[in-house]
DNA sequence: CAGTGGTCTAGACCACTTT
DNA sequence: AAGTGGTCTAGACCACTGT
């Protein structure tokens, strides 16, 4: 049972993905599309809100509301998009490789990263995807044994993300993500096919639960020339 | 004439930076903010969904709102942060140097990223940004001279973002940013103080006006160790 | 059970753009 | 003047959390 201003909000940014609504289109006025889907205004408008926070379209008082471009194209989306989601987007031959699943005591780092005493346990999970052939990120993952208790080399293959979000039902509501260039080391040498390069990208990523508490810490490691970050940003009034 | 769910926002927003309202605190309820600031239920609830997108607070159904720890440590915020703001937050000593600034008539390059003709004029500004005695930052502006008849060096050496907002009046409503690594060029390497870094941190960014019209490709090289990005991501759904 | 946030409605007035 | 989106209100019912 979906809310209203949801079906909308999918149903519109379905018709421009899928070009039913082209580039710069001007869409139905907020009154016919409340005749349209049987709604009060301000579903409408939760709808429309949305669309425009998320880069779909640009409102404009006394005008409409209008179609932007979407580049289909540039891939890694801002957000909170797991690798899963890309290899569908970008549609190429991808491979993940664990090389480490095991359950740990925390050291120092994860520690203060992950706001948690000695005695608690953490799953470490280390993989390398791998890209037409090439190895190109290395990912490590670091889960709170209080929330995933169970943690199997076949859930790591797959989706890690939609085992949580699936089976266990956790519910995560925000990540903060930090992205910066670091020296590349022995491991990223050693696991990745780095080439010449002797730095990598480093996207770091804290991702907290609907109830604020933060259960992962993420380590992803680009190789420089394969790393491509997009973000949509909206100019605060 | 402000909308009172801004002055909300900002007054809690203020709270929240100043410490008043602490981290994990929870917020008055929606009925008792109502009373406080003598409004209607769904102006606070703008307010506080305002708050909640841009990572101030986290509303759990049930339970309240709660103050989420704001890393005010962490300097390059994302959004459209520009230097010039950012030059107060790490309150460092730091200079601009105008290397470039002249009028011009688009490359192929431009013509495609700002969708313009040859006959279209371009002003472009080339910008070193010093912190602590350091070169760090290589800035290229490009702007539609149908949107910015006159630039100045002086405009150029403090904020042109405050000349255009100010000044002229353009309203800017998005953008849109493209983080990716690249080989220093030769004017890399001659402009900035590189040390051994062969690479720089590109950033891109396309701006838009409220009438969805592009008027501005910029283009932001960092050295590597001194690069850093900061996102705040809600899940969509 | 009372208190919380989440969704939805119907109606009002305003500011801006177009005809 | 007509059409558009922006703000604000008052009231309703729901789902979830705590006691």
């Amino acid at each position: 049972m979906n809310p209203k201003y949801l079906y909308v909000y999918n149903e519109v940014a379905d018709k421009i993905e899928n070009g039913e609504f082209s580039s710069n289109a001007k869409l139905p006025s907020e009154a016919q599309m409340m005749k349209k889907y049987g709604v009060s205004r301000d579903t409408i408008r939760k709808a429309l809100t949305l669309l425009e926070q998320d880069g779909y379209i640009q409102k404009i008082k006394g005008k409409g509301s209008f179609v932007l471009d979407i580049n289909t194209f540039d891939f890694p989306i801002s957000g909170l998009t797991t690798f899963k989601e890309l290899e569908n987007k970008i549609g190429k031959k991808s491979r993940t490789i664990v090389k480490e699943l095991e359950l740990i005591h925390p050291n120092y780092f994860l520690m203060k990263q992950l706001k948690i005493s000695k005695e608690d346990q953490v799953w470490k999970v280390v993989r390398i995807r791998e890209i037409d052939g090439e190895k190109i990120i290395l990912d490590k993952d670091f889960f709170r044994k209080k929330y995933v208790p169970v943690l199997t080399k076949e859930i790591c293959q797959n989706s890690i993300y939609e085992y949580l979000e699936k089976q266990l039902d956790l519910k995560i509501s925000f990540a903060r993500k930090e992205i910066v260039a670091r020296e590349a080391t022995q491991q990223d040498k050693r696991y990745l096919d780095l080439q010449d390069y002797d730095m990598v990208i480093v996207v770091k990523n804290f991702v907290y639960l609907e109830d604020i508490s933060l259960f992962q810490y993420t380590e992803s490691r680009h190789r420089p020339d394969k790393f491509k970050f997009v973000d949509f940003a909206r100019r605060k009034f």
